[in-house]
RNA sequence: AGCGGUAUCGUCUAGUGGUCAGGACGGCAGAUUCUCAUUCUGCAAACACGGGUUCAAUUCCCGUUACCGCCGCCA
């Protein structure tokens, strides 16, 4: 068999969308599964929506992923070029053919003619298909038309294509996850396949590109089951060989409706920005449809290649479960060296004057707040109380750990010993053990509320990062100060 | 409306003509910890419904229902 060619045919009307990257990604899996190449084919036949910030978008969001295409419009490849309005002079050829061949035929119709088609289709509750009034014209009758300045669309002959290469009306294929798949194209009216504009429709491109660029496996959304027929018919027509199919389920948010903004974020860059790491992201969406056949979830890329048969992957629409994506950020987090990690989280502390810290201070930090972020994003709520000289006490801390006498108590005790404390690290943890054990001992104070009344004077919260790591940090000059700070003025 | 697809805990899923129907996230309870969080332990939670076929059906077949998709000179 030859080589394994499979693509992701993105367009640019957006940024790339969790959807696509799933789609690249299972394309991605198959490729490398197979030994094949992963090709990618920017999809902008439509110039009225594409814009290159979106194209720049996909680039970048693929290869965050890492899913890095073989050949594409940046890479080049033997059947380039990867851009389909670079690909116009291409599409007339095969126009040509299929006129010819009497497979397609030109349409003169209006869109007001269309549209009555439609509606009248409609009001006798009947599917519409579009008439094929157009396709016996005569030259004469072309003539005229053409004389009152109409431009014709070219449009596929469905009926004429099928009779060809089928004995019945029934046009069947073997998809690679959903199994035998028909349906009667009589129920498939004579579609455009290029405008009057001389542009080339989706459907029709896309058969002419994967042809050209040798695709074997087309593994895309089950939205294109339908498209599916059309794009088979093309192929025969023109004598090329048709590539195996291959559709997944969709992804749904957790209403079971599209994944749309409304849901949060949509677009791989927006998730990235939320502070999601791209790891966790396509690990996430790779168990959408695939399980790993040793039950260990937690995979790269490259382990889940090794392990993928399409044939496996489910066929149904699955939900995207945004709880279990941030257990899996986490996790992903939890895992990341440091250096990295503190790369990585910068540009959520740029509200904040790092240069306070040394690089030895940011480490410590890092080190000790790290462990609950579920998102890098976090990690900017986190933080506040290692900088500046006053902290703000939030309400709730004040009243829990702070306002009563008791309280008032534990900090003046502690303001008082701490003055003679040693302030390392290892001398810090031993003698704040001690006052907890101390004021257990004399009054039964639990550890917790002792520790409230310290954490809450110098963090201003009742819950945060490791103590001792803290009032390390901080340095005995600040910790005291704001200690001293949190005494009530009255009770003096 | 028509055509196509799908149906296992709330969610992602494993699995089989005879299983205690398994795992993960989430939930709940407990343990540990100066708090939050982690970590650990335990618990609850599913074969959509109705007919067949069969000694036996979650598994095979048919129907129903629900959900999703498609019906553009969008891609």
């Amino acid at each position: 068999m030859s080589e394994v060619r499979v693509r992701i045919a993105p367009s640019p009307s957006g940024n790339l969308h969790i959807g696509t990257a799933r789609t690249a990604l299972f394309n991605y899996l198959f490729a490398k599964k197979n030994n094949g190449k992963f090709i990618l084919r920017i999809e902008d036949t439509d110039a009225l929506r594409t814009e290159q910030e979106y194209v720049d978008n996909i680039f970048d969001s693929l290869k965050a992923l890492g899913l890095n295409w073989d050949e594409g419009p940046d890479v080049g490849g033997d059947y380039g070029p990867y851009t389909q309005s670079q690909r116009f002079d291409i599409y007339p050829k095969y126009i040509q053919e299929l006129l010819d061949k009497g497979f397609a035929y030109e349409c003169f119709c209006t869109p007001e003619e269309l549209e009555a088609e439609k509606e009248e289709a409609t009001a006798q509750k009947r599917a519409y298909v579009y008439s094929k009034k157009c396709e016996n014209l005569t030259e004469e009758e072309k003539e005229k038309l053409r004389a009152e300045g109409r431009k014709p669309a070219i449009r596929f002959n469905v009926a004429k294509a099928q009779k060809a290469f089928h004995d019945s009306s029934i046009l069947e294929f073997d998809d690679l996850v959903k199994g035998k798949l028909h349906v009667d194209t009589n129920l498939i009216g004579d579609f455009v396949i290029m405008k009057s504009n001389g542009a080339p429709t989706y459907n029709y491109a896309v058969v002419i590109d994967d042809a050209l660029m040798k695709i074997t496996h087309v593994i895309r959304g089950e939205d294109h089951i339908s498209n599916t027929y059309k794009q088979i018919l093309i192929f025969e027509a023109l004598g090329f060989d048709v590539p195996r199919f291959g559709h997944l389920g969709m992804i749904l948010a957790p209403d079971r409706s599209k994944l749309s903004k409304r849901h949060g974020a949509t677009a791989v860059s927006d998730f990235v920005k939320e502070g999601y790491l791209t790891d966790a992201l396509i690990n996430f969406v790779a168990l959408l449809g695939w399980s790993p056949s040793d039950g260990e979830e937690i995979k790269t890329v490259d382990e889940i290649a090794k392990d993928f048969r399409i044939n496996e992957v489910s066929s149904s629409n699955s939900i995207f479960e945004y709880d279990k994506l941030k257990w899996m950020n986490s996790h992903y987090i939890k895992m990341l060296p440091m250096d990295e990690l503190k790369e990585r989280l910068k540009p959520y502390l740029t509200q904040y004057p790092l240069d306070e810290l040394t690089d030895a201070q940011f480490t410590k930090m890092i080190e000790i707040t790290r462990e609950p972020l579920t998102l890098l994003s976090d990690i900017t709520d986190a933080v506040p109380y290692f900088f500046g000289k006053d902290v703000t006490i939030e309400p709730e801390a004040w009243d829990k750990a702070l306002a009563s006498d008791e309280c008032q108590n534990v900090l003046k005790d502690f303001i008082e010993k701490a003055q003679g404390w040693d302030w390392t690290e290892e001398n810090l943890h031993e003698k704040l053990a001690d006052f907890r054990a101390y004021w257990k001992e004399t009054t039964g104070m639990k550890p917790k509320v002792t520790m409230w009344a310290i954490r809450a004077a110098i963090t201003g919260r009742t819950c945060g990062a490791d103590m001792v790591g803290i009032l390390d940090i901080l340095g005995k000059e600040t910790s005291l100060y704001r200690a001293q700070k949190a005494i009530k003025q009255t009770v003096a």
